[in-house]
DNA sequence: AGCACGCCGACT
DNA sequence: GTCGGCGTGCTC
């Protein structure tokens, strides 16, 4: 009988592909597995998903090999990515492909090889007709065996593999498909072979060395005073270092068969450290409340979801660790999802120092071999707790008890420019659901989302409203930064001869009002910490002219450019195209192009001119991009090395710092203005978090004060945000998203159309929208229209909003099968360079 | 989505 | 005859 392999290719194809399975793959292709298959002319790596015993295809191809001896992917992390992709209209080989680190998307790559007949007069005959096709051939002739895309690369032919099908006919060179290595090895390190280790052999050596061989004596004898079991097989560079002998001399022995040396596999791992403090913490009563609703649900067995709301500085951190003891004393698993931003060494060590080796960290800046040995120590069940951003919720666990998310209100945990464009929280709650672990979402700004989750009974609400040692919630004023200019203007004027006054036209207002100046003038003196909040890079937002109002544009993108100080040049900050300003405004001539707006950069420079002596740790992006950057820095401010942290929202995701006792928002508006629905509620988490950094210090420490300046005084979101009252302000803003129908009353979905092609764009977007009108009354649709950033990246964007309230259909399977059908009749007439990108749950409607 | 194939027009 | 551009159709 005929045996079948359903395999997911990483192709954005949302099909998968059947192939036979030859006689000798029968034991080994099993579902879970890597195989290696013919895919048009090429060779892909996929994963086995299925093993059906009927095909109704009539030219199936055999699978060309099988990679991994047992299952690299668990059955229930297999039904988990199915799952995702369902609901997210993703490919599942495009899922399993972001959740399996590399190996995965593997493809072959063309190799060419001279054969007999190509000789130099055959390259010289050649040149005859083509120059180009002469240069290609004489290459092959001179290197023996390259790849096709180097051939490309050094010739300029944009039809090589067309060219090269022409010289394989005529005979004068071979072709063949070549897969890259199947995976990443394991790093090996050289080791002294204890079993092949002969003492006899080694006194016997000693007793040839002259006197003046000191350094060969010294490693001789160290190896024989070590003796280690076979699992602590000796490092070489342990030995040297012990002996004080060189490589050199060390490999003669080896190559006399005096010392005899292997290779050992080892994972690489990142060392994090301890942090000795935080061991001895013993939980407060509010803190044991939480734990032991959490370890009642592990004992339980049956899964469920816990809202975990508490305050900043509750002590949640201490509280995971306890739940993850409880999990690991079951022996079960626990997945710790982090936000990127906050995932630093001194987060990770808060876990390292409990847990040691069972811990196991990803991160976005590992290479492919770390993340593939990451990967290999969690499936094998080495490590049994799996810190990490987003993608860690597919870690290979088996036995899950508990997954942790923390600030499950953060945006990052979706993914939104690639597919699969997943909400790891939501996955999180999935997984949970599907493996009966206990899933814990933490956050003191939780989402609307999960608060109405909770309020429903969906999720257990568990809070913290107190800060550890009952340390005061922090005084915040706000500063009206119009009135502050009205007054600053005044000021000027009366300062300045009736004369010269015409100069104030271009006068621009400090970002730091008096208020904020003077706290930071006090605390300087008293050498207290201080964090800044200004959530926007560079120095000027835009580039205007002064008389003509133009204003400096990307060419990519319908956004401005931010005016960037050390380097003095614009800058996109979504293409990225970098570009020195107009000397003269394009369109009048004018010289007074002038920088608006406030970047972290300006801040900085107004804060050096005004406290020249303080010391500025600026933290954005720009500063953070360098591996441990981003650490260093917090480090150095937690050390007292600098009095002022001044950032974007990264500064508002730090550890605790007792010594920072004022916190100042430069300017609340950037986030509160923008055209989404989820504007009031980012303002209010992110102002609530940079609150709470000020003032955590123990017993003795001053309370922490917060200056938040806005021109928007009356700002009913700042108001709550000033008294500390989260419940009334998600009571309003639960009241406003009822009333216009968005989460977490309505499920939504963003239809995105893309392409270079204006006309073809829009076109596209108006025929999804039509078919779209056909769908049933509780599907409804907004748009299309042009996205809010109607160009990125040379491609205009067009969107179409779809929405169904939750109660006409909870399990959100009438909107699913109304976008899935849409989808269908859309690829029925694709427009050529026109992307349609089906966006679920989106972070954002912009 | 890639990618090959086939057809057309520009160029030498 | 060469070569790139572009539309079309396929990938088990």
């Amino acid at each position: 009988m005929k045996r079948y392999a359903d395999v997911a290719l990483p192709v954005h194809l949302d099909r998968q592909f059947t192939y036979l399975v030859p006689p000798d793959m029968e034991q080994s292709a099993v579902v879970g597995v890597r195989a290696v298959v013919p895919f048009g002319r090429k060779y892909l790596s996929g994963l086995i998903v299925d093993l059906p015993t009927t095909s109704s295809f009539a030219h199936l191809k055999p699978l060309h090999d099988v990679l991994d001896p047992a299952p690299v992917m668990p059955l229930e992390l297999l039904a988990l990515c199915r799952w995702v992709a369902g609901y997210y209209f993703a490919p599942l080989g495009e899922v399993l492909k972001a959740a399996i680190p590399h190996g995965f998307s593997m493809a072959s790559t063309r190799r060419l090889c001279p054969l007999p007949p190509l000789t130099h007069t055959a390259v010289e005959n050649a040149r005859k007709g083509s120059a180009r096709r002469a240069d290609v051939l004489a290459m092959i002739l001179e290197k023996g065996d390259c790849s096709a895309a180097e051939l490309q690369r050094k010739s300029g032919l944009s039809n090589i593999n067309a060219v090269l099908n022409d010289f394989v006919r005529d005979g004068l060179i071979g072709s063949e498909e070549r897969m890259p290595r199947a995976s990443a090895s394991l790093k090996t390190i050289e080791c002294i072979d204890n079993e092949h280790l002969s003492v006899a052999t080694i006194e016997h050596a000693l007793g040839l060395l002259t006197t003046r061989q000191k350094k060969a004596r010294a490693i001789l004898e160290t190896l024989l005073t070590v003796n280690r079991g076979n699992d602590a097989l000796l490092p070489v560079n342990e030995l040297l270092r012990a002996s004080g002998g060189s490589l050199r001399t060390l490999r003669e022995f080896a190559a006399a068969g005096v010392v005899p040396i292997l290779r050992k596999e080892v994972p690489r791992r990142q060392e994090f450290g301890t942090e000795l403090q935080t061991l001895t913490i013993v939980l407060n009563a509010c803190q044991k409340n939480v734990l032991g609703a959490l370890t009642a649900a592990q004992d339980a067995d049956k899964g469920g979801t816990f809202l975990l709301h508490g305050v900043t500085g509750s002590g949640k951190t201490q509280v995971y660790i306890e739940a993850i003891r409880h999990c690991l004393a079951a022996g079960k698993s626990a997945i710790v999802l982090v936000p990127e931003i906050s995932l630093t060494p001194q987060m990770v060590r808060r876990f390292t120092s409990h847990f040691g080796d069972e811990v196991i960290v990803v991160h976005s800046r590992m290479s492919a071999g770390e993340r593939q040995d990451a990967w290999r120590l969690a499936a094998r069940g080495k490590c049994r707790i799996v810190i990490g951003p987003r993608s860690a919720i597919f870690a290979p666990l088996a036995h899950l008890g508990l997954i942790v998310v923390d600030e499950e209100h953060e945006a990052s945990y979706k993914q939104f420019d690639s597919s699969p464009r997943y909400n790891a929280r939501d996955v999180a709650v999935v997984r949970g659901g599907q493996t009966h672990a206990v899933v814990v979402l933490g956050s003191a700004t939780p989402s609307a989302e999960s608060l109405w989750n909770a309020a429903e009974g969906k999720y257990t609400l568990l809070h913290m409203p107190t800060r550890i040692d009952d340390v005061p919630l922090p005084a915040i004023v706000l500063v009206d930064m119009t009135a502050e200019r009205k007054r600053d203007y005044a000021a000027r004027k009366e300062a300045l001869p009736p004369e010269e006054r015409g100069r104030l036209r271009n006068f621009m207002q400090s970002s730091l009002s008096s208020l904020l100046r003077e706290k930071i003038a006090d605390r300087l003196s008293r050498g207290e910490g201080i964090i800044l909040l200004q959530n926007r890079r560079g120095f000027a937002p835009f580039v205007e002219c002064s008389d003509c109002g133009y204003v400096e544009m990307c060419e990519n993108c319908n956004v401005t450019m931010t005016y960037h100080l050390a380097k003095k040049h614009l800058r996109c900050h979504y293409c990225g195209l970098v570009r020195p300003p107009h000397v003269q405004c394009p369109t009048c001539g004018g010289p007074n192009l002038a920088l608006r707006g406030i970047g972290t950069q300006k801040v900085e420079e107004e804060l050096h001119s005004y406290f020249p002596e303080a010391k500025v740790l600026r933290m954005d992006l720009d500063t953070t991009v360098r591996k441990g950057a981003h650490d260093r820095l917090l480090q150095a401010f937690g050390n007292g090395d600098a009095d002022i942290l001044l950032g974007t929202q990264m500064v508002a995701k730090g550890l605790d710092f007792a010594r920072v006792t004022l916190v100042g928002v430069i300017s609340a508006d950037t986030q509160l203005l923008l055209p989404d629905f989820r504007a009031s509620e980012r303002t209010f988490q992110l102002l609530t978090q940079v609150a709470g950094r000020a003032g955590r210090g123990g017993e003795s420490a001053r309370k922490g004060e917060v200056v938040i300046q806005t021109h928007q005084p009356g700002n009913t979101t700042l108001a709550h945000v000033i008294d500390h009252n989260g419940e009334a302000f998600y009571r309003e803003e639960l009241l406003t998203r009822r009333e216009l129908s968005y989460p977490p009353f309505a499920r939504l979905a963003l239809v995105e159309t893309r392409g270079e092609d204006e006309e073809a764009v829009r076109k596209t977007a108006e025929g999804f929208a039509s078919i779209l009108k056909s769908a049933p009354p509780s599907v409804r649709m907004l748009g299309p229209a042009p996205a809010v950033i109607s160009r990125v990246n040379r491609k205009y964007r067009w969107h179409i909003i779809v929405k169904c309230e939750k109660d006409q259909d909870p399990s959100g399977l009438a909107m699913r099968r109304v976008l899935q059908g849409a989808l269908r009749r859309q690829e029925e007439h694709p427009r050529r360079g026109v992307q349609v990108i089906v966006d679920m749950d989106p972070a954002g409607l912009m």
